[in-house]
DNA sequence: TTGATATCATTTGCATACGAATGAATTTGA
DNA sequence: TCAAATTCATTCGTATGCAAATGATATCAA
């Protein structure tokens, strides 16, 4: 008798709980979003150890510009993975320490464009060496092999 | 004669070639950090796709609230890594819109205990199964077992 | 040619993100 | 016990980051 002592509403609560074992298992900390979060705050931590004066996108773009030269403000930006008011921002703040010069497109009066002063170049060519530094010591808790598969698989996701 | 007329000049340009080739070949785009920036940009560019009235960061505030209860500003802020002053602006936000309440601990009374709404924690609940949507997206472009390592790889760098 | 579109740059508003300084409350240690 | 150190929260200043609106200039297409 009381082994069959099953009612329907057990047999629902049963069912329901195994569909939906979702709300109760969500860890914040397992999430891609949530540990790309902290892995870039890890890598800005970083940066800001080794390069005190310049921050990664006011790096990224010196890097940029010392790599194809003169451009306009806009292409910079998509260069380098920054919308147009983002780059402005960017570019406005190394312009006002020197870094970097502002000139008008002779032909086409919209474009703005950009390039490294003599003491942008000389600052960005001595800063590359501590750059892979930083890439080492960011990387520096995978061995060789992880950090080279781990690379790969980033660029598939970026 | 001519095999062996290499002069010391020579041997030294070749030297000091092979010893920095460094300013030459610095690749940004190629730089963990640069990626890393750009893979953060792209899941929060996913996640307002799919939850368009709330940023990562307020509901990584609600799930981890969802998850262990009333706790104190600060030390939400540590269990999500934020730091003082942002986790304030987070919490200032969620409780204007009355997604979260805040009250003195009666016992120290420096802390500021924050808790979720009935408000919150239906939509904390009601997010949830859509966060994971976000989380499958954003590894989309990995098969299953390259993101089980991706996870792993990138947990080790965080 | 000219009217519709598109592109480049700027501005505004909002939301992280963090260093540094400050004040209040608590804990520690001599 | 009481002064020093620590912790919690707030505020200020600076720097991304992006959506949306705007104005100027270029390009395209009918």
């Amino acid at each position: 008798m009381g082994r069959t002592a099953v009612s329907a509403e057990d047999i629902k609560l049963k069912l329901v709980e195994t569909e939906e074992p979702d709300e109760n298992d969500y860890r914040l900390q397992e999430q891609v979003g949530f540990i790309l979060r902290k892995a870039h705050q890890r890598h800005v931590s970083i940066f800001a150890a080794h390069i005190a004066d310049l921050t990664p996108p006011q790096f990224a773009a010196l890097a940029k510009l010392h790599d194809v030269g003169e451009t306009s403000q806009n292409q910079l930006g998509s260069l380098i993975a920054m919308d147009a008011a983002t780059v402005k921002g960017v570019i406005d703040r190394l312009k006002a320490r020197g870094l970097v010069e502002l000139s008008k497109h002779e032909v086409d009066k919209r474009r703005l464009l950009v390039n490294l002063t003599a003491e942008g170049r000389d600052a960005i060519e001595r800063l590359i060496p501590i750059a892979r530094e930083i890439t080492e010591e960011t990387l520096a808790p995978l061995s060789a092999k992880e950090a080279a598969i781990f690379m790969k698989l980033l660029a598939k996701l970026a």
